[in-house]
DNA sequence: AGCGCGGCTTTTC
DNA sequence: CGAAAAGCCGCGC
């Protein structure tokens, strides 16, 4: 049990498969703060390594892509998933539970 | 060493 | 659908 959600988060992520996202909500959950889905945005977000690290696969809870403070925006974010067979459309994840990842 | 702020959120009205 | 409020952690001053 690591305490400190960044590391954690970034290991969860860096588990995650292509074709395959997570929400934050999840993602603090799996590190023991349910309500801490916002901690964990923050840390993507100063995230050394926006590529390496598949923050692009993380997703709101609802669905909807939520954001990417990375270059190019949610656009990015987007292109990205798409690119990894992950339709998005109006801003929101296809059949997104469908490809939820929760087998940490 | 201590305090305050911000953020890729979430939930409810 | 859009807006507002709430709770969490690391970093900077």
């Amino acid at each position: 049990m690591i305490n400190i959600l960044k590391e954690h988060v970034y290991k969860l992520i860096k588990k995650i498969p292509s074709g395959r996202i997570s929400t934050y909500k999840i993602l603090a959950r799996e590190c023991g703060n349910p309500n801490g889905a916002r901690a964990v945005g923050k840390y993507l977000s100063i995230n050394p390594t926006p590529i390496i690290l598949p923050c692009h696969r993380i997703v709101c809870s609802n669905g909807s892509i939520g954001g990417y403070s990375g270059v190019g925006g949610v656009n990015m974010k987007i292109r990205l998933l798409k690119i990894e067979g992950v339709n998005v459309i109006n801003n929101k994840v296809i059949e997104f539970e469908k490809l939820l990842f929760h087998s940490f």
